[in-house]
DNA sequence: CTATTGAATCAAGTTTTGTTGATGGATGCA
DNA sequence: TGCATCCATCAACAAAACTTGATTCAATAG
């Protein structure tokens, strides 16, 4: 689950983390967003989310899955219950992988092509 | 195209912008990703990066229009060539929207459900 | 032990994304 | 003008993601 694969660049090797796709993957959808937000405060149960946002039980659950897969969100169980938090560090993590695109461009004299 | 739904909460609002929704999705590939990673260093243009990328160039303006729609690159003519460039702005953007959700997550304790 | 509740999972169908090869428009060169 | 090149777009297909309702599982309350 560790694999990265490498874009070779003279003296500046980009890792292309399938962790980070997956992470980006998990923000592009409105309601998981949505999901994020209300977490941003405290943890929530999913029949706390059901109730906030209003959406089934099931599609719920299912992006809840593909957040968690992502390490965006955690859960822990206390009795019946299962509650979510975010996970700040992924965050972090996926934070950092667009500063460090922005960071080292050195918008070098444009290439001329075909010559 | 600036429709902004808000996630009611007390005392912080959050916009939900289809823009970012847009924007991860974009960055939600490798291939996109590595594009990305491609037009730090300089501009490019398409049969630069089918060169550096060893990928059709049909599937490469395919995702360069994806890219270029979520407003992650821009694009010039040049005689027979496009040049494209990170947009660094919106870049800039992702991260900021990112770093929000980290910033005012409080921790607080946690809800306990059903009492 | 039985019934109830919170939540995950599954199967089936729909929608969205991505791939491939072909076509066509625009630009510039001979 | 005729031709080659760069690139976008299209149509057809393939694959992945999402939705919905039903089912299952685990935990607890009675």
């Amino acid at each position: 689950m560790t694999e990265v694969s490498e874009v070779s660049m003279p003296g500046l090797e980009i890792a292309i983390n399938p962790k980070v796709v997956q992470g980006f993957r998990a923000l592009s959808d409105p309601l998981r967003l949505e999901i994020l937000q209300h977490l941003r405060q405290q943890e929530l149960c999913v029949c706390d989310l059901c109730d906030r946002i209003q959406v089934s039980q099931s599609k719920l659950s299912f992006h809840l899955k593909t957040l968690k897969d992502a390490e965006l969100v955690k859960s822990r169980q206390q009795g019946r219950w299962i509650y979510y938090r975010l996970c700040l560090s992924q965050l972090a993590v996926m934070e950092e992988y667009l500063a460090e695109i922005r960071q080292f461009s050195p918008r070098l004299p444009s290439r001329r092509c075909g010559e």
